[in-house]
Parts: C-alpha cells; structure tokens; sequence
RNA sequence: GCCUCUGUGGCUUAGCGGUAUAGCGGCUGAUUCGUAAUCAGCAGGUCGGGGGUUCAAAUCCCCCCGGAGGCUCCA
C-alpha cells in the first residue's frame, strides 16, 4: 500500500463523476470537509491482496503514530489509485479502506471519502516538517496478530534493478579450466599447488566466508595516513589524506597513460542521471547494483555506478565509421557510486564511493569484439603487474554463456593458458545480464575473501538499447558489439589489494612496503645533529625522487625506527663519515629482513641512479607534504 | 536492509554501579645524540549522541549514529 500523509488546516471534496468500479454511496457521502485533519492519501496495491487483515493493521499503526506526533484528532481517508501503479481490485481496496476507518473510528474522528468516483478535493497543507510524509507498506509473510506491535516500513528510494532479481534465479554450472582445455567438475578437483585458487573457489561457490577478525589493511590505511573513515558522511565514502591522495593520483594516472597507449580517448561525463530517462531506466534493470537517488527540482535523479551512460549516450550522437572501430573511450569516475548494503561495506575493499578506470570499446562484429577481448585481458594482466599485483596474487574467474563457450572453446581455453594456472568457470544456460563472456581477476586476501579487480565484459546489448552505429564498408549503420573494460578495477581496491598483500608478507615474516614508485616518501635522510643539516640538504637536492628530511630534535634511534614505521624504501643517516667521504649510507627496504635491515654504501649518484631504474615509465609526482618533517602535521 | 559484536582525551587503552587509568602523540625545558622508542614537566576527557532505571551511570535498560563480522553483493 503506498500512503500519503498530510496534515491540513482542512480538507473538503465533492463528487463529480462514478467510475466502473464506484462504490454505491448515499447521496450525504457525496460531499465533505474535516477541519485540522491528518488526510491520508491511501493506494492498495496487488501484493496487499495476500494479507488484507495484515496490510490495515500496518497502515493503522503507521497513521496512529502520525497523528499522535503532529496532535490530530481528525482523519480523513482519501482512496488515491494514483499514488500506485500496481493497484489492487477494487474489492481488496474497498475492504482495507473500510477495515481502516472502522479501527481508527473509536479513537478519531473518521471521515472517508468515497472510492471509484471522481472528485474534486480543496486541501491547505500546513506545511511543518511533518506535514507531508509517504509510506511505503508492504505485507509480510504472516498477518500480524492483534496486539503485536506494527512495524510499518518507510519508503525507500532504492531502486531494485531487474538484474538483481534475476541473478537470483540464474542457475550457474561451475567448473575449473585448466589450461590443457579440460572443463572440471570443481568437487573432484586436486586443487594441490593451487591453494589460492580454492581459496576463491570456496569463497564463490561454497560461501565459505566466515573471519573472525578485521581485514589487515584497514588498520594499514589508517597508520599509513593514507585513507580514514569519515563519520561526517555516508559510510563507505572515505576521506584521503596527503599520502593517500598521492597514490591514488598515481594509480590514476597510470590507469590513463597505459589505456592511451591502446589508443582510447579520455572524456568526462555527468555524476548524475535522469532516473526517468527512457534508455537508462532500462539499463539500470541490466544492471545489478544500488543506487544513490536524489532529488533535482522536480526530476529524480540518480549517482552513476560507472561510466557507461555518459559514454553510450555520447556514442549515440557521434558519427563513427567502420574506420575508427575498434573505437576505446576512457573515463576516470571519480566517482562512481554504489548504495552497497551497509554490512558489505569494508576499509577500502568496498566502498560506496570509488575511482574506476571505465573503457568501452566499440567493436565492428563478434570476432574483432572477441580480439579485442583478448588484447584487453593481457593488458590488464600488465597493468596489475606494474601497479605491483601479480598473476600470483590472484585468481581468475570467466564467466559466458553455454552457446558464447561452444563457438569459442579454443579461445576460452587461451586465457587459462596466458596465466598459466587452472581458472574458474560459470556457465549459464540462458544470458542474463547484457553481456555473453566476462572475466576478472580476483584478488584473494589475508582472510582468504575475494574481490574483483579487473574486469573486461562483451556486451551485446547496449548498442541496441542506446542506439549506437556505425557506417559499414558498404555504407549501412550496424550497431557495435561493446566491450566494458575496468583496466585495474577500483582504485582504492588496488590500494587494499597492495595492503593486503603486504600484510601477508609481514604474517610470513618479510618486511612490508609498497612499490617505490607509489611511496610517499622514496627517500628519508636524517642528519645526526644540527651540524650536519646542511650536507643532509645537499644529499637531498642532489636526489631526483620524494625525498624528505627530518629535522625533528629526536634521537636517531626513533627517527630510523619511525621511518621504517612509514615503510620507507630507503633511508640515509647523515653524520660526520659521510660529509668527510662524501659517500652516503643507506638502509634498502626491500633487502633487508625483519630485525636485519641491510646497509650499503654508495654515493648519491648511485642511489639515484637505482631509484630511477626502479621506477622508470611509472607517473611520477612531487612530495605531498612539508619536506621538513618537523613542519609536518599529524593526521592521527 | 536484517542478525551479532563494538564505541573511554588526537591515537591505543584500564576501569564494567560511587563522576576516570596509563602509554603514544602535542606543548615547554634539558640533551646535539651514529640506525626499532633520551630525560623531566605541563596541557588535554560532560567516557559516540539522546532518553530511562537508581540516592548514585563510562558501567544496567531503550532508541539513534559510527565501526567490525555474518547474510547478500561487487570494481
């Protein structure tokens, strides 16, 4: 039943004209008026039909609490069909509005204004906070026995996208690939040397899920000062300090630079959409996810959960020859929301707000689709490489329909063979979604959960619905197979993916630390006293990376150990040796062993020399913060 | 959204019916120091918010908010 509530100064209506499902009325019912009444707009629906007992003693509770909280001791029913289009026989909705009046007329006084007639109603809202409310009621499983409090359920502007209903009936066939071609039964398996794999397999299709403790790299973010909760905003929306916004732009920037080298373009495309856009209203049913929606003066709008729209409905107005296909576009969204239920919500693993590399590639037929497909998931394979995930840290899952795996069995099995491991596989029946093959890479953590990073999808529905084409050879518009690429999947989730996997390390006793080129800081130099600040300075401008001083008045001890707190790839104490000498000592992070860190001597020339190998054709970026650390705020 | 757990100065935390403990960090002073924490002093808390029980609530109860885990879901 959907409700409208509204406190008024008074409410008055007059007959005009019966409609086939009027009710007989006496000719006083024709007219009426109720001073300060609560009038309440009221819409039964088909689902209230199974529980009609149920549905009034919910609305009845759910008017009683109103009128108590805005003090009306007068009601007036009003039969509304269209606050609903999914009404219920006029029978049903007769017996509610009747079983309604006659439970609030011993405590109100009810008025109820004749149903299946059109009328003419004069109101004058009072217009307070409360004075307009809707109500969403939904009947349960059993009707509610008398007595027994009434939760009434308030309407939710969460949209419940087809999809997801669907993905709830899709019955899935799992299997492992191997890269030898054979197709698996995953229960019989000798998952031996593929420990990882199990672990994902379990997690998919097994729901072993359970942990009993926080994921590693939320108390990670949050010592690293790279990423905090932000209690003033929705959860899952996180704030970002310096450290962290330095990596994220890195990431970012890198994401762009390698989706340029195949050739995409980069655009920008709106945060928010019409809800009630013909196109988008049916793609968001192909869509499994949540929205954000919000409200635009009269227009109801939603956050956009990729870049898709933007993009497809730019396409719809270009014109595209078979000569530029296969055509990539590229956006960064930042962001790209997704209303994930309040309890999916982890750290950096899942968020409502995230930064995703979306590419779409236009393709002119099924075989160049199926090329492209192929080109993408090893560039996605590198991307991960370089951002410092390898093909070890984690699994693959392909996903397509029975018909897309019997026209290209040998192709399914080329991508097992690429990575060089068994693969897992979902097969259905019959498409459910808009696309016939996806993969992505999985990555799995310290608490053997999976999430997906990459992920490239053939879609061969969009053009249609979007109206997308391009001019063939022979001059005729053909409509594009699509490819939905995510290079290195969420931004943030690489950043719980590089976390996570460090702290792995640290579990097996290795030291932790990120790649150099996504360190903060690549380089500390602590001068031992204040006479050595000046050669420490000049170390330091000698150095073409981030590099910083600390200057604070503390012993060299606990500067050194909070350096390495900071996972800082190298560290070089200045003293009197080395403004003698001119040589410099160094602490290399990544060769030293927990309670052994390894020392070497070398000149600047030489650690700079090895700081740029290290990181060449990575993006690079200035310091983000004061380079004095004694000029440095705290975060935490 | 539902279920379970949880919330004490900036951070970590003791206390779990008699208005609060310590460490880190911060500030001040001393120390100018060779690789995982130099010493001393000072400041900082209406114990997440609201309501209730009680002579008395950080402690018990209820509601709300944040966080973690589960269901579910994904980049």
């Amino acid at each position: 039943m959907q409700l409208l509530l509204i406190h008024s100064d008074y409410i008055e209506y007059e007959v005009k004209k019966s409609t086939p499902v009027a009710e007989k009325i006496e000719e006083s019912f024709k007219t009426g008026r109720l001073e300060e009444a609560l009038t309440a707009f009221m819409a039964v629906e088909k689902a209230d039909e199974s529980d009609i007992d149920g549905i009034i003693n919910k609305a009845v509770g759910e008017i009683r609490n109103v009128a108590g909280q805005v003090k009306a001791a007068n009601i007036m029913l009003y039969p509304y069909a269209h606050l609903s289009s999914d009404l219920s026989s006029p029978k049903a909705a007769v017996a509610v509005l009747k079983g309604v009046e006659e439970a609030l007329s011993g405590d109100y006084t009810v008025k109820r204004a004749p149903f299946g007639w059109y009328k003419a109603f004069r109101i004058s809202c009072k217009g307070h906070p409360l004075s307009e409310l809707s109500r969403s009621i939904v009947p349960e499983g059993k009707p509610a026995a008398c007595g027994e409090p009434v939760v009434c359920q308030e309407e939710k502007e969460e949209v419940v996208s087809e999809a997801l209903k669907a993905e709830s009936t899709a019955r899935s066939y799992w299997h492992i690939l191997t890269p030898d071609g054979e197709l698996h039964d995953t229960k019989g398996f000798d998952f031996t040397g593929h420990e990882n794999l199990q672990k994902f397999v379990n997690y998919e299709i097994s729901k072993q899920r359970a942990v009993e403790r926080a994921p590693p790299h939320v108390e990670l973010m949050r010592r690293l000062e790279i990423a905090d909760y932000e209690p003033g905003s929705d959860s899952g929306n996180m704030r970002y300090y310096p450290k962290g916004r330095l990596i994220k732009s890195l990431l970012e920037e890198f994401v762009l630079e390698e989706s340029y080298k195949v050739g995409a373009m980069e655009v920008e495309t709106p945060l928010m959409y019409d809800m009630n856009h013909p196109t988008l209203k049916k793609y968001l049913d192909r869509f499994p996810a949540r929205q954000y929606s919000i409200e635009s003066d009269k227009r109801h709008m939603f956050l956009r959960f990729a870049a898709c729209f933007g993009q497809f409905l730019m396409n719809h107005d270009m014109t595209i020859s078979y000569k530029s296909l296969p055509m990539k576009m590229i956006e960064m969204t930042r962001y790209s929301f997704r209303k994930e239920q309040r309890g999916e919500l982890v750290g950096l693993r899942r968020l409502r707000a995230f930064t995703m590399p979306d590419m779409h590639s236009l393709c002119t037929d099924m075989q160049q689709a199926v090329e492209q497909f192929d080109a993408q998931y090893n560039m996605c394979i590198s991307v991960l490489d370089k951002v410092g995930i390898k093909v070890d840290d984690f699994e693959v899952a392909v996903r397509f329909t029975r018909d897309f795996y019997n026209d290209n069995r040998d192709f399914i099995t080329n991508l097992a063979r690429t990575v060089k491991k068994p693969v897992l596989v979902e097969m259905w029946d019959t498409r459910f979604f808009y696309f016939v093959l996806k993969f992505e890479f999985n990555f799995v953590d310290a608490l053997a959960k999976a999430s997906a990073l990459s992920t490239v999808q053939i879609d061969v529905e969009n053009a249609e619905r979007y109206d997308i084409n391009y001019i063939d050879t022979d001059g005729v518009a053909k409509k594009p197979v699509i490819l939905h690429c995510s290079p290195s999947g969420a931004i943030e989730r690489c950043i719980y993916g590089l976390l996570e996997k460090e702290a792995m390390r640290t579990e097996n006793g290795g030291v932790p630390m990120l790649p150099v080129w996504l360190s903060p800081t690549q380089v500390r130099v602590i001068p031992i006293s204040d006479k050595h600040m000046g050669f420490a300075q000049q170390i330091a401008d000698q150095l073409q990376c981030r590099v910083d001083i600390d200057d604070r008045e503390d012993t060299v001890g606990k500067k050194v150990r909070e350096a390495a707190r900071e996972w800082i790839p190298y560290i070089v104490v200045i003293g009197d040796k080395e403004a003698e000498t001119g040589n410099i000592n160094v602490t290399l992070r990544a060769e030293s062993q927990p309670e052994k860190p390894k020392k070497v001597e070398m000149t600047p020339e030489q650690l700079n020399a090895r700081i740029l190998s290290e990181t060449s054709g990575m993006p690079y970026k200035g310091l983000p913060l004061a380079k004095m650390l004694s000029a440095r705020p705290k975060f935490l």
